[in-house]
RNA sequence: GCCGGGAUGGUGGAAUUGGUAGACACACGGGACUUAAAAUCCCGAGGACUUAACUGUCCGUGCGGGUUCGACUCCCGCUCCCGGUACCA
């Protein structure tokens, strides 16, 4: 046994057992407790890059970890094979993004195989197939008869030269990112569902998702946004309409100085009708960026509007102005204004030389209102019948008025925003829907599903090539039977991976979008692993599609609960030099090179030791081979089980034993806890390191010496089985260990191995740390200080001084407290 | 802007969640083996000052305060970096 490891023969040795054993397989039985761990599927651009490997290595360590602790697992993988990307490549090559995505797929499949991840290939989906699709296009002619889905205009990112729609990813600096022609907003009619009315459950229902970090809870909440306030009702000076809006801080109303409505607004309009240079500003707002950040941090912009409201209360007149920091998308595309109690409107009422009315005073102290807005709670004042209130009572107190005097109520708001799912775009599942003059938007029907989506045509950067594809444009109206046209927008690719998760459990069904008996057996998802960028789009709109897929009846919340993912990981993101790794950045590392040098164990090691998987990930060429060097170091291991000889114990042996198993058994103990307790898993590898080295350091002497040993070798390989799998099966096969140590199960903790008789106690003085003192385990606190006192080097702080209190941390510390006498 | 997260040696990180800061590894330095190199093995190491001494003292977890016998950990106020911000996935 003196041959050196080679990753490249027993990765391939292994892959194929595994394979032939068919141990990746979940099984449709209920022998035993079932387990689902997922992994985000990818989206299929080319290769398989770090963040890619990072998050596949921590799923197949847990699935690997549950089959050895006997659960049949589903650990399935698949393909988010829509998206702008594959359409982008398209217009680049001159080739169809079908061709280019199932050429990304089968490279990509291979990869994954050479990382030895452990999926159940039977179960693979491709979301751009047909089979897939047609589900979620059944389900959304479900939503259309349920209302839940609806048509709706809305503002786009509009190239005009190039005729298309822009993506914001493709809005470089205002403009376009192929002509560089600034982008205009336009309005476009445009399919939506309603996640709003799911909001209230899907902020409830947060409450039960205790398996998820408290910080992607948090962002979803605040996604949703529900905040109470009122809506209140201007009057139009010389008009019968009313100018709506909705506050939070309905005691600021007395202090409205005007109003603001956004470009898009029809009294915008209208007053633009009669006023050049208000209309060559409205044109301006039309110019700027959709995206909220950008609104948020450009310069506030505003033109009058000529308009005046009249305060529901007071009766006063104020006026109606246009701001560029309105969207007509939010809310009723109007608000009030009260730049006293505002920050925002301070400034701009400051700008245009709006007046300011303070209204709201701090309950005790003062406030110059002249330099800043007062923002918080406080006591009304110019308020007239409302003086004296505090923000709270006023708030109630207000809108009660208003709802008595017909001009306003209280309502609940949500910052979330329904879904808008329509793209103009052509990779991507077609919207089952067909236009006829005579009966409107009209769903498919069930047996006309799928409408599949031509995979032949040729993006060439301007409007999706399907308004041009007259075989699939033109079709019989199902329900009149007239000649109509095809939707030709298609579906957001966040529709796709809204329900995979739920098509796993029954992925060739091809009667119905999922078996409820399937769906009782796995969902829901027990783990689910993936990057932080996804935690508030991606899993809201796949926890409201799980309900969706309830309410529709495919499975009762006892079958699939009401929630799709049980636990969640949200991993960290692959960095190098401190950055993203990205192509345009030049800095990224080829998962292919790093296995085909060290082998894919090698590659799986390292992504899992260089930090806990939630954090960021620093790539370090030499930490890879430093992870290389260690499985070198636990390979030469299994030689000095052919040196050493049987003998004779002694006396000696009996301690070392001891130690050696005391090693071995909290070493089982910590590895373990890493695996049921948040994924450690770079300090699960470090305490096998420490395990590796300390065997390493260990003489196996006498029978029980040797033994030992073995043991040892047998309970590191094993636990090395999530992480490195082939490198584990092969040192096991070595070990003799009758079953490869993938299969084998988890080993139990001896606590007999753990229990010590002495142990080392720190003793600190004023809490700094003076020395140590070795005690009996269970010594009280007089025992600990007599010990204490009994070391010079202790002692000598005690010198002089009186002891005011003795704190005694059992097992950990004891802290004397100490004054000059 | 808003929401969320982070900052610990030369580097990645650890610290049983208020109890020995720096486990484990990388990089580095010294040594062994070798004709030599690679590989491997052994040893060293937060910083400053100090000692004949790996002797001893002090400082030290982004910055400034606070709570505590004791703070990387809790509280208040900042700085910088990263993610999301609804048509990238």
């Amino acid at each position: 046994m003196s041959e050196r490891y080679s990753a490249q023969e027993i990765e391939a040795k292994w892959q194929q057992k595994w394979f032939e054993s068919g141990i990746d397989t979940a099984r449709e039985d209920d022998e035993q407790e079932s387990y689902y761990c997922l992994v985000m599927f990818p989206y299929p651009s080319g290769n398989l890059h770090m963040g890619h490997v990072r998050n596949y290595c921590l799923g197949d360590a847990v699935a690997r970890y549950k089959r050895m602790q006997g659960f049949n697992v589903l650990h399935p993988i698949g393909w988010d094979a829509f998206g702008l990307p594959a359409e982008n490549a398209a217009i680049k090559h001159h080739r169809p993004p079908a061709e280019w995505t199932y050429a990304n797929i089968d490279q990509m499949r291979g990869q994954l195989k050479r990382l030895g991840l452990s999926y159940d290939w039977n179960r693979e989906i491709a979301t751009c197939h047909p089979d897939y699709y047609r589900w979620e296009q059944w389900m959304f002619t479900r939503l259309i008869e349920k209302g839940l889905a609806y048509q709706s205009n809305a503002e786009v990112n509009w190239c005009d030269p190039c005729h298309t729609v822009l993506a914001n990813e493709q809005v470089v600096d205002g403009v376009c990112w192929r002509c560089d022609t600034p982008v205009i907003r336009k309005k476009l009619k445009q399919w939506f569902i309603r996640i709003t009315d799911y909001a209230e459950e899907l902020l409830a229902d947060l409450d039960q998702l205790t398996g998820w970090p408290e910080k992607v809870v948090g962002m979803q909440r605040n996604w949703i946004g529900k905040s109470t306030g009122a809506e209140v009702s201007f009057g139009l000076e010389n008009s019968d309409e009313t100018l709506d809006i909705f506050t939070t801080r309905p005691d600021t109303l007395m202090g409205v100085t005007y109003m603001a409505v956004a470009a898009g607004h029809p009294l915008a309009v209208k007053a633009a009708k009669e006023n050049p240079e208000l209309a060559g500003f409205l044109e301006e707002c039309s110019k700027i960026s959709t995206k909220e950040a950008d609104v948020e941090t450009m310069e506030k912009k505003g033109m009058p509007t000529g308009f005046h409201a009249i305060h529901p209360i007071s009766g006063d007149k104020v006026p109606v102005w246009v701001a560029n920091f309105v969207l007509m998308g939010y809310g009723t595309g109007a608000v009030m204004s009260v730049p006293a109690h505002d920050q925002r409107d301070f400034e701009f009422a400051r700008k245009y030389g709006l007046s300011v009315k303070q209204v709201i005073k701090p309950v005790t102290g003062d406030w110059d209102i002249e330099s800043a807005a007062f923002t918080d709670a406080g006591m009304l004042m110019n308020s007239g019948q409302f003086d004296g209130l505090v923000s709270a009572e006023a708030k109630q107190a207000i809108t009660v008025w208003l709802a008595e005097n017909n001009k306003g109520r209280e309502r609940v708001q949500y910052r979330l925003r329904d879904w808008l799912v329509s793209r103009q775009r052509y990779w991507g599942a077609p919207i089952p829907v067909v236009h006829c003059v005579d009966c409107g938007a009209v769903p498919v029907p069930d047996d006309q599903l799928p409408v599949e989506l031509p995979t032949h045509l040729q993006p060439t950067g301007g409007a999706s090539p399907l308004t041009e594809c007259e075989t699939f444009k033109h079709t019989d109206c199902p329900q009149c039977g007239k000649p109509a046209e095809r939707e030709l927008d298609t579906f957001d690719t966040f529709m796709e991976s809204s329900w995979y998760m739920n098509r796993y459990v029954s992925p060739r069904n091809s009667q119905a979008m999922v078996d409820a008996a399937d769906m009782d057996r796995w969902a829901p998802v027990d783990q689910y692993i993936g990057g932080v960028e996804h935690a508030v789009l991606h899993l809201l709109y796949a926890r409201f599609y799980h309900k969706l897929m309830r309410d529709a009846g495919l499975f009762t919340a006892e079958q699939g609960g009401d929630e799709p993912f049980k636990n969640l990981l949200t991993q960290g993101m692959v960095l190098k030099d401190g950055t993203k790794m990205s192509k345009s950045k030049g800095n990224t590392v080829d998962p292919n090179a790093i296995i085909e040098r060290f082998g894919a164990d090698t590659a799986r090691l390292f992504t899992l030791f260089a930090a806990p998987p939630e954090k960021d990930l620093e790539w370090n060429d030499a930490g890879v081979e430093g992870a290389h060097r260690f499985l070198g170091r636990v390979w030469r291991l299994l030689q000095k089980l052919d040196e050493s000889h049987d003998e004779e114990d002694s006396n000696d042996d009996a301690a070392s034993v001891k130690a050696i198993r005391f090693a071995i058994h909290s070493t089982i103990k910590k590895v373990t806890h890493a695996f049921e307790h948040g994924f450690a898993f770079n300090v699960a590898i470090a305490a096998l390191m420490e395990l590796s080295n300390s065997l390493h350091a260990y003489k196996p002497t006498g029978i029980s010496g040797k033994a030992a040993y073995g043991e040892g070798m047998k309970a590191l390989a094993t636990m090395l089985a999530p992480f490195v799998p082939h490198f584990a099966c092969e040192i096991g096969e070595r070990l003799g260990m009758e079953e490869t140590a993938v299969v084998s199960s988890w080993p139990q903790v001896d606590e007999s191995a753990l229990a010590q008789d002495e142990i080392t106690l720190v003793v600190q003085i004023q809490g700094k740390k003076r020395g140590e003192i070795s005690i009996a385990k269970d010594a009280g606190q007089d025992e600990a200080m007599a010990a204490a006192m009994a070391n010079a080097s202790i002692h000598k702080w005690l010198d002089g001084m009186q002891v005011v209190k003795v704190i005694l941390v059992p097992g950990r510390l004891l802290n004397i407290v100490v004054k000059p006498a």
